[in-house]
DNA sequence: CGAATACTTGAGTGGGGTCAACGCAAGTGG
DNA sequence: CCACTTGCGTTGACCCCACTCAAGTATTCG
């Protein structure tokens, strides 16, 4: 699925990055894709996007991509894999903060903050493209829109935040797990890495764990219980949501704060 | 405690809003101090941020400000009072997402995203400015430093809510609280609204539940816990921290998340 | 001063955690 | 090609943190 994907995205007429960077081809192709649906931005500005100087980086799974305590100089795009945040407690243990598909950016935080307050990983092997603050800098002085694209990010980040924070104060451990995997699908499709309500899914039950505050046991017993009602089927690293209306019911999933064009 | 803070407040030189609105004293002045350490803003920049139109509202505790599927064309920045905003889940459980202090901008998201996700509550009687969404961006297309500002906001806004992630996912019900107390107390210190280690606390035990994910019993019993401990003073709507080191020990409290100035 | 709201306390229960094995598949090195 | 390792998924037994229900006591406010 992914394969394919990518491939479509390829064959696209792309703008080359500059010259000497990249050498793989178009590393912001799913950047440009996942704001092709964005207001506001002319031809012009997603010509300077797809002009922003990159360098591509290979990931290993489970390995950091930045710490907390950093302070970067670059962002951090998705280009192949997923990638989380996270903060480990005092007490060693860890809550995973959010999942990121290809064409996301994760580290605009560091941009305007000082800092990073949480850390960064690869949850699969992956790339990810390293943007320099200066030249995001640039883009924005040079095209407002851009800056409203940016800050759009942020929001939409944001709001997913709080989405998890409801699950995680307010929902059961089968709610959450079955908001997850609804909130997961949705977010492949929209990325173009989906085929209809099934998808890659390469996250362990021990970060499934980590992100829904759950234990690892526990998320076990709950995907055995929505595998037995028939809602999804869930094997190796492929999920397939079987029923959808009975698993969004299950989660009190409700995409409209993924503020997705239509 | 708060009539004093704002009486220093409405002593300074303040440049009056526009005319015919805000016949109160400067509601933007609790911004405008808040931002006083924020790089980058020229003293044009502050002028023309306080020359904003605002129209004051007073809001009556417990009321709504805003709601889950607005589309509002005006920001919210809390004059007086604590505001927060909120979901209810489907079954009926209310999660608290954040609290807001006087010169903090509430509405943001609504100048980027469509309808809101979330609601928007006074905690308390208080007053808030109503800022058109047209003089916000008017605003942001003169002075480009006030983006980041506000961009800023945001971000911080959203480390807040990863740290209350971690806190429900992975604290247990003592330390969430002691945390909460924590981040309530130096959010009033750099709001200026706090003498030394204590503030007013105008939140329910109910209220504290909903934030922090426990029902209102037991945050009661956390709470007895913690004077117990000889860790806090919290009567009526005054908090004092009594020990500090040991409250933010117990509620594993590290401020970096919060970005203030040094 | 009466009524609502907030806080407090107790008893009983359950959702999810912890601990400890075990199975299984995919490396990995000899 | 096989022994060894390592990581992930699975299962069972036991336990405890925090919830629910229910009643009673302070506060606050009109």
């Amino acid at each position: 699925v992914v394969e394919t994907a990518n491939a479509i995205q390829m064959a696209r007429p792309a703008r080359p990055a500059e010259p000497g960077r990249a050498s793989h081809p178009a590393p912001l192709q799913p950047l440009l894709r996942r704001w092709e649906a964005v207001p506001g931005l002319s031809e012009r500005d997603r010509g300077l996007i797809g002009a922003l100087p990159v360098s591509l980086r290979e990931v290993r799974a489970g390995h950091d991509i930045g710490r907390e305590g950093d302070r970067s100089s670059q962002c951090c795009l998705v280009v192949k894999g997923v990638v989380c945040r996270y903060r480990v407690t005092p007490s060693g243990k860890r809550q995973i903060l959010s999942f990121h598909l290809p064409g996301e950016l994760v580290d605009l935080q560091g941009l305007l903050l000082g800092a990073m307050d949480h850390s960064v990983a690869a949850l699969t092997r992956g790339e990810v493209g390293l943007i320099p603050h200066h030249a995001l800098r640039h883009l924005c002085a040079e095209a407002p829109r851009v800056v409203d694209a940016l800050w759009r990010e942020t929001l939409i980040d944001a709001a997913i935040g709080r989405e998890w924070t409801v699950g995680l104060g307010r929902r059961t451990a089968r709610a959450r797990i079955a908001h997850l995997l609804c909130e997961f699908v949705i977010r492949s499709q929209a990325a173009g890495l989906a085929e209809g309500r099934s998808c890659e899914f390469p996250i362990s039950q021990s970060e499934l764990g980590d992100a829904s505050g759950l234990s690892n046991v526990h998320v076990n017993r709950v995907l055995q219980d929505l595998r037995g009602a028939g809602l999804v089927a869930l094997s190796g690293s492929h999920l397939a949501v079987l029923d959808w209306p009975g698993l969004a019911r299950a989660g009190e999933f409700d995409p409209a704060y993924l503020h997705l064009p239509e």
